[in-house]
DNA sequence: AATTTAATCAAAACCTTATTAAAATACTTT
DNA sequence: AAAGTATTTTAATAAGGTTTTGATTAAATT
């Protein structure tokens, strides 16, 4: 569902290029880079990122222009373009606005705000995928939205990793979840962690939820059964 | 509900204020002037207009100053500013929305464009008016209009970040609000504090509203229990 | 029976939040 | 403009919970 967000770079300066592609790399985004308007425009088709960051001032084609070109394919009309913007620049930046743009950051760029924006943005863009939150399994409540597990009407405090576990096994009650699965998707692609980790987190859940309620299957992985 | 809506015209220019303050009264609205930002903070605090035009370009206080001084105010808070701008120049607009505009138009203003805009700014205005306004929970009245917090008819004084934090978190009770929600919304997009910051506003609440009423989800970030 | 995989437990490592007090900012009042 | 007051932010440390590991034991599979 929610794969790699990809992100666009354009700047016609290496050195901020790389900054950018750096802090975000590390973040776990899919970068790729452009150094000016058309190359934007020519790369975006292909590459169809999610998120563009798009610096105004540029040779061959300024950032406004490939906006707006940008705006028009029917392909990129959903994709998130954040300007880059030197505040000292004599521009109507407005016309980003008016072009298309969804938001802007003035350089120099720095890390924290841009990655926040960004999570800000990949929120957004994956909103609808907090309609799925809330899990109702008979007796069981699980809602995301207040971290909160009912069983019976009694909460039962459960820590992040734990309410995670439970939500991904309950989330398709009965399909087992192959380790590798519930590593990606509760511990993410950049984290490694010894196997005895998953073991754990899954009998501090049945302890606290039920023994019954997950099953081994050995070889293969863990269910939750109602 | 919706009385004469207010506008307050500020430009050094007198033929500009003449042919505004001609064209709005003429469609209804209340108008007063100010020829310079700082007339333009103290008028506003008097007159409490619903909308501001605001030109950039003055004496004594240029209009991005006169701005982030004017949304400072609890009384002028949701006080909407559109910006007057001559397209050539030489400006770095986007402080224009740093500091709090909301809109901006370019001159020589046309009257009907300007119409169009106060028009739709006015439904805007008038549309989440009371949606977004006072939150009633039990015991409990956060009105936003009024900047003001009761709770068994008693007023409890909130500082501004506090209040907004407050209002955020009660907005929604029982949703767990993340670190990155709280900043985005509360400190918005381009500022940066530590992560310290958020928990002794929390702090804070929690002295002057209940220990109890917030709780921490360890990992994920705070709610408000009724 | 040998091998592989999972369960258990407690200790250690790790992280996040709470709490202060002090510093920095912003706002008022004179 | 200056002094005084309130608010917001930081920095440093304390407190507490969470997560991971590693050793050992148990169970299943071949």
């Amino acid at each position: 569902m929610s794969s790699i967000v990809k992100i666009l770079v354009v700047d016609d300066d290496p050195d901020i290029i790389e900054i950018l592609r750096y802090n975000l790399s590390l973040a776990g985004y899919q970068v790729k880079t452009a150094s000016n308007g058309k190359e934007a425009v020519k790369k975006a088709k292909l590459f169809l990122p999610e998120i563009i960051l798009l610096d105004i001032m540029m040779p061959e084609m300024d950032g406004i222009e490939a906006c707006t070109q940008i705006k028009l394919l029917p392909s990129l009309k959903k994709t998130i373009i954040i300007f880059l913007s030197a505040r000292s620049e004599d521009f109507t930046q407005i016309a980003a606005f008016d072009a298309g743009g969804d938001d802007y950051i003035t350089k120099p760029v720095k890390p924290k705000i841009l990655l926040r924006k960004i999570r800000s943005v990949v929120k957004r863009l994956h909103s609808d995928i907090d309609e799925n939150t809330k899990i109702e399994l008979g007796n069981i409540i699980i809602d995301r939205n207040e971290y909160l597990v009912k069983i019976d009407n009694n909460n039962i405090n459960l820590p992040r990793k734990e309410f995670e576990l439970f939500f991904l096994l309950a989330s398709r009650s009965g399909k087992v979840f192959t380790r590798d699965e519930i590593m990606n998707k509760v511990w993410g692609t950049n984290v490694i962690v010894g196997d005895r980790t998953i073991d754990v987190h899954i009998r501090k859940l049945r302890e606290k939820i039920g023994d019954l309620r997950f099953k081994t299957v050995k070889g293969v992985g863990y269910k939750f059964v109602q």
